[in-house]
DNA sequence: AAGTTGCTCAACCGCAGGATC
DNA sequence: AGATCCTGCGGTTGAGCAACT
């Protein structure tokens, strides 16, 4: 007996989703919570597949998720991870978490790898024309000293994270970023994210005062993060994100912040740690994979610790820096 | 103004793997 | 233990739009 569809071929609806249905499956998940997708269509009566009101509710309608243009960091992180973790959009995402994994994916496949395809062939070109690209193996060797110093502090912030007085291991150490934050703001992102946010937001105030899981170990999650999506001005230091969590799952940030050499994750307001929302913790704790699970650490840690440099290291360097020496951002 | 080309991104498809019975 | 169910993931598609000719 094979496997039969997740859905009825015959009268399911594809294509784009209209505001109505939109505000269907809001209002059911913000009844039921999301999860247990099979009954979604039966019980909302909307003409969709399971699979495609889960799509839309995590790449679309789930609050919570940024949408717009990539900033320069996003784009960086993309391109680093990319690097290290292949494509593998869903543990990438889970860095970003106010982007979906579709968003990368799409972003990657539309800007990134041009991007990098151009900067390639010029590279190439150079290469075979004799040229010494002064310019570029300047801001390279700064960029690779740059490296070499993040390099350093990366390593540092591992062998802490190693060394026995903390009691966090690596592989939680390397989790992604499952923090939340209660001041996503979703007004910050003047993109309109879905077909009728107002309806939708208004929908998920509701939900918040009358959450009816909750029995789901993140429902206090959850209910920030609907707070802050349907409370536009609700960036109220009331669950800003420490640096330290329960699990002492601290210096996430900073080990990254070394480790690809951003200016700044310090700030609870900085576009990272403004990325770690709350539903996405929520969210994505279903759904994405832990990467730091998935990702062989002995890599990550030969690659930190090896003073040769592993030759894990090597593609890395050469991927980013392209990105560097074309004056990529 | 009309036709063509290129780009973007939401949505779909098929597969894999974990959960459940 | 095996069959079935359910969900998540990555690759791909195609409609809609903008830019160009």
């Amino acid at each position: 007996m094979g496997r039969p569809p997740c859905c009825d071929k015959v009268g399911v609806k594809k294509g784009p989703w209209t505001p109505e249905e939109d505000i269907i499956l809001v209002s059911y998940i913000q009844e039921h919570g999301p999860g247990n997708w099979r009954a979604v269509p039966t019980n909302t009566g909307l003409l969709r597949c399971s699979k495609s009101c889960r799509l839309r509710w995590t790449n679309y309608l789930r609050p919570g998720i940024k949408r717009g243009n990539f900033t320069d960091h996003e784009e960086k992180m993309i391109i680093h991870l990319q690097a290290l973790l292949g494509n593998r959009w869903a543990a990438i995402a889970s860095y970003l978490p106010q982007r979906t994994d579709n968003d990368i994916k799409n972003y990657w496949n539309t800007h990134l790898k041009k991007k990098l395809k151009k900067l390639q062939t010029g590279l190439e070109d150079q290469s075979k024309q004799g040229i010494s690209p002064s310019s570029s193996s300047q801001s390279r060797g700064q960029w690779e000293r740059r490296l070499q110093t993040d390099i350093h502090k990366a390593k540092q912030a591992l062998c802490d994270a190693l060394s026995p007085e903390k009691p966090t291991s690596l592989s939680f150490e390397m989790k992604p970023f499952i923090g939340y934050s209660s001041h996503v703001k979703p007004a910050q992102s003047s993109t309109a994210y879905i077909s009728s946010t107002e309806n939708i937001a208004k929908m998920l105030k509701g939900w918040m005062i009358n959450c009816p899981k909750p029995a789901s170990t993140s429902s206090a999650a959850t209910q920030q993060s609907f707070n802050s999506m349907a409370n536009t001005d609700s960036a109220s230091s009331e669950g800003t994100p420490s640096k330290a969590d329960n699990n002492g799952n601290i210096e996430l940030s900073e080990t990254f912040e070394t480790l690809f050499g951003f200016d700044s994750f310090d700030s609870p307001k900085s576009d990272f740690s403004q990325s770690l929302s709350p539903d996405t913790s929520l969210f994505q704790d279903e759904s994405k994979p832990d990467v730091g699970a998935q990702v062989p650490l002995s890599l990550l840690e030969k690659w930190l610790l090896d003073d040769g440099g592993a030759t894990l290291g090597k593609d890395y360097l050469s991927d980013i820096t392209l990105d560097d020496s074309a004056n990529f951002f």
